[in-house]
DNA sequence: ACCTGAACACCGTTCAAGT
DNA sequence: ACCTGAACACCGTTCAAGT
């Protein structure tokens, strides 16, 4: 380890405010976000808690800083790209990013002050749509609904008391919980589906995303060709 | 919060499990989830810390608790509703109660213990599309597709750094961070369409909301009538 | 310039006691 | 039975000092 003065990546490196960064999402990953905190990140980059200050003023930075280097992992789109699969590719990046970094999905509610990988994701995405032809009305529309599905299936993915494909027998523990009869419809779709062999809850993603895909393609080509009546979408 | 009794709803009632839980609601409604503390719970219950254990065995017991008290403010739809009127009205009224209780989104995640009204709440949604003639299956993506965007959309008008219906202004200091030219996307719809006078993003909600209800129709139909391909939805 | 020890006002929770 | 004071091991953060 500590071999000579060299390269070695252990606490014989500079503090900085990216090494910050990087070890307080290595300790959310490792331990949760429960587990941030000054003394444990100081502990994680070998150094006193009192010397974090030096290059961030507090833990709102730290955390703000730490959201917006989730967002900078998700991948753009290829430049070429036509928008669905523009958007496609986007969504299921970004579903990864959030499964890896599950802490961040709740954080993301209470940061008011989005960094610029976050802003520079969302200008993207709505560059994507009004470059397709989408009115900006139609483009907020869009995006409104494509980031819900997004964030909210990682939450709900995050918040799944059962790893189906890891532990079935978790979600058998929590099943018979259930006062017999008591939640019908949960208990038929949970031991007749969900827990069969299979089955990933993960698979959901992919069919949701189409389904909005699908409809968003409709609006495009409902606007180029609008009906005789005026009429948009449903009600 | 204090006024729902009849006679002094003051600290002279006696504490139970139940005014505890509701207690905690109020202060996270009213100061945050981060002012929620055992410290302060028990003051605004007129108690002292120590109290709160006699009827709650830790913190973790609280948050779960409440998550429930939310779940149970959901209403249920009419009995004799069609299954989109129904899925409509508890859609909106989800919205309604996350939108009180910002707070409760992100706690969602984390919490691996459901109580009564939670599974409540998810066998009625399943049951309301298993009696509308959707497969097991398709449930299940409904299901899923369905939650996603209602968690989803709760938790992006949380986190919305400006109330475009009171306070444009904030809206407009934010835009001014963004250096020039840099989110040229997001500032044409900002400017555009965000800060315009009627906008308000919350009446996103039902366009989203319509679009998938829209969608799940169409699947439902196109189950009880298949198409001579076989083929189901795109791609 | 960068790092740190001691200290302060907070947490959740245990334990032994009060009525 | 229900409530509580004192205490413990934690927090984030300030401040004055070290190199």
């Amino acid at each position: 380890m500590a071999a000579n003065g060299g390269a070695d990546a252990e606490k014989r490196v500079r503090l900085s405010r990216d090494r910050l960064l990087r070890g307080a999402i290595a300790v959310a990953d490792t331990a949760g976000i429960g587990s941030l905190t000054m003394r444990s990140l100081a502990q994680e980059l070998g150094v006193k808690p009192m010397s974090l200050y030096h290059h961030v003023t507090n833990k709102e930075e730290i955390l703000d800083g730490i959201i917006d280097l989730v967002f900078s992992e998700i991948e753009p789109p290829a430049a070429d790209a036509d928008w669905r699969s523009a958007m496609r590719h986007r969504a299921i990046s970004a579903r990864g990013v959030l499964g890896r970094h599950p802490w961040a999905i709740p954080l993301m509610e209470s940061r008011a002050n989005p960094g610029p990988a976050t802003l520079r994701y969302h200008d993207s995405v709505i560059g994507t749509l009004r470059r397709a032809g989408f009115s900006i009305g139609m483009a907020a529309h869009a995006f409104s609904l494509f980031d819900s599905y997004v964030y909210g299936f990682a939450l709900q993915e995050a918040s799944l008391p059962f790893d189906t494909a890891t532990a079935p027998d978790v979600a058998e523990s929590i099943m018979a919980q259930f006062p017999t009869g008591g939640y019908p419809y949960l208990a038929e779709l949970t031991t007749e589906h969900v827990l069969q062999p299979g089955y990933d809850y993960g698979d959901e993603f992919e069919f949701g995303l189409d389904v909005i895909l699908d409809s968003l393609e409709r609006l495009l080509t409902m606007a180029d060709a609008p009906r005789i009546d005026g009429s948009r979408s449903g009600r």
